[in-house]
DNA sequence: AAGTTGCTCAACCATGAGGTTGAATATCTG
DNA sequence: CAGATATTCAACCTCATGGTTGAGCAACTT
């Protein structure tokens, strides 16, 4: 079977968006309140159309809006999308939940013992 | 300030695997259990070469391990970086959490009779 | 009107990412 | 030993990414 995978989905452009630190430390600065871009840009050393290039990349994610005032953009968070990254990793949750290893491992030990069948595949 | 950037993180690593829907779905199908290289590989319209590139981003991320058994690679789900990376979008938690944005609303009124003094910057 | 400011756009460049193919390697099977 | 199987490696291609610079354009300021 082949699996046929979209082009690109919303939380492709998410996560991309996430991968960057300049961009996660603009999310950041974005958490205390508005910014505009060139507030966004001023902490890096970079250019402003380089930093705008980020903020484009955090608004085509759905990360951040934007609100043109006069000649200055200003932009603010908006935190659905990462709601759906953070739904998307609670699925992994109980892997890393010290609780559920423990049963895991309590799992292993009766595999252990009826061992004949195979996996759960 | 210029703020300086690591060149990069583990956080960068583990958000770009994650921003590829391949290796989301690999990292899927390892939640049902350990599976091989060519076990991964088979769902996709892809050589087992390019499947083969996918599972060694993962395992840089630190999302996989892999456990080499004869010719067979066995990889199997570690989710710890899964975890560091849902504690880092669980600091936006309060951005989307419907009593917030309840309280958000609250203070916007707030805001609205006291107008004069600048914002939280 | 003229200048400054805030930002985007377009062109460009270097690098890396995602894919391919073909060969190499190591392991299992007969 | 010969062949098949599982996987990686190396070389290559194409396209996207992240950065630059220079120009363009509104919108404020004087």
């Amino acid at each position: 079977m082949v699996e046929q995978l979209p082009i690109s989905t919303p939380l492709d452009l998410v996560f991309h968006a996430l991968a960057d630190p300049t961009r996660r430390a603009m999310l950041h600065a974005l958490s205390n309140g508005e910014r505009t871009v060139g507030e966004l840009a001023e902490p890096f050393a970079m250019s402003l159309a380089g930093a705008s290039k980020h903020v484009k990349a955090l608004e085509s994610a759905g990360l951040i809006r934007r609100e043109v005032k006069g000649r200055q953009h200003l932009c603010r968070l908006d935190a659905a999308r990462l709601a759906d990254a953070a739904q998307w990793l609670s699925f992994y949750e109980r892997f890393w939940t010290e609780r559920l290893n423990v049963l895991d491992a309590l799992l292993r030990e009766e595999d252990a013992q009826s061992d004949t069948q195979g996996d759960q595949r």
